[in-house]
DNA sequence: TCAACATACGGAACGGCGTTCCGGATGCCA
DNA sequence: TGGCATCCGGAACGCCGTTCCGTATGTTGA
């Protein structure tokens, strides 16, 4: 999506060289509160961080969920490509589901505070919920035909069920010792194979 | 709880009767008012219910989180007395512990936003954590070590860690037809037998 | 180089939240 | 009925996400 200038002629004339400064500065600085304080760190926080106004946050990003997409994009991006690769190199489609299910748990658990934003009904966070699953649904669905035709896993489990109980399993982990959102992850994935 | 003055003098000289009668309708009204809009409705939308201060309400009740626990302590102790009792008259352990977990289940989903705030880290809601797992963990370690005593299920489970999972899928049940929490709480139950 | 303009900035302001505070009202008992 | 402990209502506080707008600044054409 960004630098489509690559063609001839320039209909995007490009932003001011302050608004890019702002735009990097409030990325490293949403990024770094995010890891200190959660993804629910007040947005003055992050504006004082960048050195920055609140208004340029939202001249930005249209909301703080939109910010969390941007921080994040990259990471997730990842992630849906890896589902292809590891159904190629695996032993077995389950293999390759489990890998990757795995994958998006060690994402969500090492954000403090986004799997609890994902699962928010608040409407600020629309973007962020559409984001995850516009981009992870399909790689999920994918795995899951494999594993279902491989008579590996029972065929009634939808993509967007799956993943929005791994994410939900994943809600708290980090804040508390005696919670291990993996564990629960392995019990559920484990549930989903045939008799 | 409630009415210790059965005995024979009288320390707590009973409170005034607006104070009871304003407690009763609080209660009426909050629990009115979290069917209709969730837990998370507004205060003040509570007070505006029973025809009361907000004030009032911080009289009778710490926080929120409190008069949460008040509205649903009936129901709470209802389904941790059930689980001695489906341990008693159930075929084996397993079903006890599926049993009861359905019954959990069934409370948390018919609670709008309820699921939600007993995650949640906000200190506001620590009564209604500690609430919950006082009366819910021993009910449920006690049906698991039935269940791991009968070699039904894998030992490694903790009651602590089952009922958060359990809890955290039923986040967001109930908003979105497209998810299925029952179904996913089914297969962790699943995942927790012995192969 | 400079003026003029589109663009972007900062932070005050807004509405909503949970919670606290306190002057005034009210039930209770002597 | 008078006096007092108890309780009430709702204004006030601090924090939040978000919006708004007067001001500043990068950019561009002359």
């Amino acid at each position: 999506m960004a630098d489509i200038d690559s063609g001839s002629e320039r209909p995007v004339p490009r932003k001011r060289a302050d608004a890019r400064r702002n735009e990097r500065a409030l990325l490293d600085a949403a990024a770094a509160a995010f890891v200190t304080s959660g993804v629910d760190v007040p947005v003055r926080d992050i504006a004082v961080r960048a050195g920055v106004g609140v208004g340029t946050i939202y001249r930005h990003f249209p909301s703080r969920a939109d910010l969390i997409v941007a921080v994040y994009r990259h990471q997730i991006e990842a992630c849906a490509e890896a589902g292809p690769a590891l159904l190629a190199d695996s032993d077995t489609p389950h293999a390759a589901l489990a890998q990757w299910i795995d994958l998006f748990v060690d994402f969500l658990v090492t954000k403090h505070g986004l799997a609890a934003a994902l699962q928010s009904d608040d409407a600020a966070f629309q973007s962020l919920h559409a984001y995850f699953l516009d981009r992870l649904v399909p790689v999920c669905d994918q795995l899951l035909d494999a594993a279902v035709a491989a008579q590996e896993i029972r065929p009634d489990m939808d993509a967007y069920g799956l993943l929005r109980g791994v994410g939900n399993l994943c809600i708290g982990a980090g804040n508390d010792p005696r919670y291990d959102a993996r564990r629960l992850v392995d019990l559920l994935v484990a549930g989903l194979r045939v008799r």
